[in-house]
DNA sequence: GTCGATTACGTATTACGTAACAATT
DNA sequence: AATTGTTACGTAATACGTAATCGAC
């Protein structure tokens, strides 16, 4: 039987060529790597070097045997790293989201059900990696803008609905309006967080011409939004959390697309599982 | 790191589930095993073992984790095996042969210029598996009874021939025969060796009714063959070895399937490095 | 009472680093 | 002289077995 730090030493050896390079590489002493190769060479029975009085190079044989070192050090990698993540999906509940409000929402509710566990969240631009995530198992859950046909694979509920705004100064040509569309910002120039799931690529695609100063800090957004004149989102939720400044108005957009229904969707099989869930949901 | 041993004792507590049984089959105490086990469990960061005060069993990491053992250790065994055995063909000249008499021919030629090399014979009964052997490297020369057509893949050369014989007592109805074919042999009951390569399968094959006494101890041939009246085989090579009992005749048989010339094959690429060899055939 | 697992403890193994040496470059 | 590999030797780490303990069947 060889030892795994004999394994490692002889892959090591293959990849730096020479032992004191090796020694450094692995921090050990060059006579401790000597000795080893020689154990392995004793207890497989074979020559895997050629030595010179000092050079050792690897002969046909140990590069074979280096070769099967690789092998058999990938599975072990492959056995720790499969091992641990099993069991971190075990002690975290994992759930992605379309959009950051029911993101935000979901967490108490996560949080007091599964206590002890840690709960984490993933917010996602595109309907596809989520549903690919929940498949594969690597979300327990996932939140999106509609619910998921295919009833006996999926089980859908409704969560909060969301309904966007723009926030304009005054003094702005939008500012009179009870409502517009997304048409009528064509050619602004709009303040925009890109870290909002769905909403980016909804608002870059439905909104004609404009252009966009984009931000990913939350507290940098926040400065900016108040310091300038710009137009910027918020919605109805989101404003509960960060208010509409002081001197600019918030005007509903009518479009449907932004204004959404959330569904809150697991695997049929895992609904029993979440009930305690999708009971605490707030529509 | 996880050692190898502790890979080893995983993947054996899993096969026999308890550590008592274990360290049985291990030859080591429950005790070590315990220890092992949790220092396994340390290193990985987690929980693979339910355990109740005089009790302990795998659970769903723990299984999974023996599941990944059972691969690092295949990948293990796998690379002492492949250098094990590359080794003993480096140190060992391995031939297949379809019929005995070459095969013997053949090992003083190879023992004079193989010195120091182990010289590996293996008689076969079948064309299939001997050119299998050369392609696939388990032989470095096979003997056949004809020619390999492949001239680009393979050289082939003209060693021995040897002709069959059949012994009878004097009184036999064929003793008085100069020669006779397989089919006069129809109906006979003969005895007969069944590790003589292709011969054996020819025998069976084109003689018509006869019942046969199979033998695979040469020396019980013998005896057999000297105590008893019963028809066997000969050939002018095996003669030499063998010679003929008193009181019985050896009549020739002609039948082109049982006057054979053997060819000695290698794969064309090895001709040069064999040249010896092959000049030191008798033909 | 027996059996199976764990803990405690002393021992034996062994892998290690330092030092010294030999041989190349 | 600097670099590389090996051998010698004492040390430190560690894996082991024995004995003791604790519960469960």
């Amino acid at each position: 039987m060889i030892e795994t730090y004999i394994i490692e030493q002889l892959a090591a050896v293959a990849k730096y060529g020479t032992l004191s390079r090796v020694a450094e590489e692995l921090h050990i002493s060059q006579p401790a790597l000597s000795r080893s190769m020689q154990k392995l060479e004793d207890e497989l029975g074979v020559k895997l070097f050629d030595r010179s009085k000092n050079r050792i190079a690897l002969n046909e044989l140990g590069e074979l045997a280096a070769r099967h070192a690789e092998v058999v050090l990938t599975a072990h990698n492959e056995m720790i790293r499969a091992v641990q993540e099993a069991d971190r999906r075990s002690h975290t509940f994992s759930y992605g989201s379309i959009a950051p409000a029911p993101m935000w929402e979901m967490i108490p509710i996560l949080s007091q059900l599964y206590m002890g566990m840690t709960v984490s969240a993933d917010l996602q631009e595109s309907d596809d990696v989520l549903v690919r995530g929940l498949d594969d198992g690597t979300y327990s859950l996932i939140i999106l803008t509609h619910p998921l046909d295919d009833n006996a694979a999926y089980f859908s509920k409704p969560f909060i609905k969301e309904n966007l705004s723009i926030v304009v100064p005054k003094n702005h040509r939008l500012a009179e309006r009870a409502s517009i569309t997304l048409k009528d910002l064509a050619g602004e120039k709009i303040l925009i967080h890109n870290k909002i799931g769905f909403w980016y690529g909804v608002c870059k695609e439905k909104i004609p011409n404009a252009t966009y100063l984009e931000q990913s800090e939350l507290s940098a957004m926040q400065e900016i939004v108040n310091a300038t004149e710009l137009p910027s989102f918020i919605t109805d939720v989101s404003n509960k959390k960060f208010p509409a400044p002081k001197g600019k108005i918030a005007v509903p957009i009518t479009d449907k697309e932004v204004n959404v229904q959330f569904y809150c969707v697991c695997k049929s099989e895992r609904a029993k599982e979440f009930a305690a869930i999708f009971s605490a949901l707030k529509m």
